[in-house]
DNA sequence: ACGGATCCCATACGGTCGTATTGCGAAGGA
DNA sequence: TCCTTCGCAATACGACCGTATGGGATCCGT
């Protein structure tokens, strides 16, 4: 009879999230082009075989390490948001990439952006993520000489606009970090 | 003796700007990664040899067609920037993806965007051209609650990211408009 | 007219890619 | 204990990659 749901011996899901987070290690130190099989398995110090075994195409291996992404960044975005300026501030922190590790994050971020713009299939997780976290931010917005959803907008265009030239090596951390601060005083002006 | 810089019966020139558009074509169809010599040969509709006879390596050619993405946009930008909130609005038409056109040069500027965070080098065309165009504006701008420089940044970092959302379909184009034009109007209220 | 340079093409080569196939040790229900 | 299933590795295959090579045209100075 069948009885398959008893963990064997090996955590399936969790050989998943050991190889797709290789995945995204790859993919932020040398693009989405050297995310091939052979090099994620290295990555991962398994063989290709196994890789094969737990994802049976490319495809699915790839689309798993993007949902992971989204869970990752949904995962740092807490639940304590209570002003929007503190929580914009603490956004930015973590949607920025202002120290190593969420460069890294960010350069995963971009490369599969740019990939869904020619994808658009890909596009979907992060158009799902993306517009859920502007959708609570902007319920929050009060006091805006902006409306909630335009200044949710226009931040988050901000956030990720500046994130694209600091990884680009186009602006520095600080100038960025300068700008957004000077942006959220005029679009969320402190009158107590 | 030498006399090679008569023009033989082809224009040099001529010819690998040819090419090189024809890879900023096949890129914002289908990505970088779909960038290959061959396919790149075929969509300007000559031999593979012919694009190695003006290219030696792939690496050159590459960096050719970056280099005239910079100069298209650059070309894009009129040196008819009177006001401010005029040259804004300018730049912003050119520069978001409100057309086919843009929309297809965005991917190709979103694509090398996302491999310079990954191969710095090729970063550097990319920063110059924005730099340069960061400045210009900055020196334009007047009666800003903001810096010049902070204005400046902080709404090529938004045109940034509303054209990445916007592109990736996370934005639509009459939201981004809408964005921009009510950031503007904060950055650059109309005092006259 | 002729010799070399230029233009261009066709083809070949070595390498990497994604994936299919095969096999084998171990686990576990019968 | 047997035998199926699972976990995993090794290898093979065909496609595509960037590039090297060699050979025909065609032009041009001499």
């Amino acid at each position: 009879m069948y009885c398959h749901r008893v963990p064997k011996q090996v955590d399936h899901a969790e050989r998943r999230e050991l190889i797709a987070d290789a995945v995204l290690a790859v993919v932020a130190r040398g693009g989405l082009e050297e995310a091939s099989v052979r090099h994620v398995a290295a990555e991962a110090g398994v063989s290709v075989g196994m890789v094969q075994h737990y994802f049976r195409t490319k495809d699915e291996l790839m689309r798993c390490a993007l949902e992971r992404v989204g869970a990752r960044v949904q995962a740092r975005m807490g639940e304590g948001v209570e002003t929007p300026r503190e929580m914009l501030r603490a956004l930015f922190r973590q949607l920025l990439p202002l120290d190593e590790e969420r460069a890294r994050e960010g350069r995963v971020v971009l490369a599969f952006l740019a990939y869904a713009t020619v994808r658009p299939e890909v596009g979907a997780e992060l158009r799902a993520d993306s517009s859920a976290l502007r959708a609570h931010f902007a319920a929050g917005v009060v006091g805006s000489p902006l409306s909630p959803e335009v200044a949710a907008a226009g931040l988050f265009a901000l956030l990720d606009g500046l994130g694209v030239q600091v990884l680009s090596g186009q602006l520095s951390v600080e100038a960025a970090l300068e700008t957004f601060d000077a942006f959220v005083e005029l679009v969320l002006p402190l009158d107590i």
